[in-house]
DNA sequence: CGCCTTTGACCCGCGC
DNA sequence: GCGCGGGTCAAAGGCG
């Protein structure tokens, strides 16, 4: 993995300030564990798969291993293409990370009983994907794998900022 | 009417 | 070279 490994603060950030909409909305509760995935670091899926107590690490490194393959060819092809997993506690598959998602495939995988589903950002000038799978195991988890970095601003984000922002402004005015 | 989900087929890379 | 598994495409249908 040569590039693609890339420091998650700007995603860190937006992430946060959307989870709480998407917290208010759904009233899940976030995050056990965030993890980037850099191909190399199956110990890190395998450790953080034993902290949110699941499922051994075989369906932990079957993930690891689409994505190192992936890596490859995204990296070979391409260009760099950051990824992090998320590993989510929450009820339901979708959580509203803000974006538009669109679905364009699901398959069922192996290690898995339940299939995995792809989407991709419906912004035409944005292609930043993410795979959604639940472990077997534990129903409760929900590994949400995001693959590149959004180049727009979130539209509900905005939304819910827009007021913050006016009021801020006039206050700057006096 | 437009957008999104569903679903089967196809393609590609990897391991044996 | 072949089989397997994973990722993507594209057409059709459904829903708001």
């Amino acid at each position: 993995m040569d590039g693609s490994l890339q420091a998650p603060d700007a995603y860190l950030a937006s992430s946060s300030s959307t989870s709480l909409g998407s917290m208010a909305a759904a009233g899940d509760d976030w995050a056990a564990s965030l993890l980037i995935m850099s191909g190399s670091s199956t110990a890190a899926v395998e450790s953080s798969t034993a902290t949110t107590t699941t499922a051994g690490g075989s369906s932990g490194g079957g993930v690891t291993e689409a994505a190192v393959r992936r890596g490859k060819k995204a990296g070979g092809g391409r260009g760099r293409t950051p990824r992090y997993a998320f590993h989510t506690r929450s009820e339901n598959d979708i959580l509203d990370d803000g974006y538009r998602w669109r679905k364009y495939g699901q398959k069922a995988v192996k290690n898995s009983d339940f299939p995995r589903s792809y989407y991709r950002c419906t912004h035409h000038t944005c292609n930043v994907k993410k795979q959604v799978q639940r472990l077997a195991k534990d129903r409760g988890i929900v590994v949400t794998t995001y693959e590149g970095v959004h180049n727009h601003p979130c539209e509900k984000l905005m939304e819910a900022l827009s007021p913050i922002l006016r009021q801020l402004q006039l206050l700057s005015q006096l």
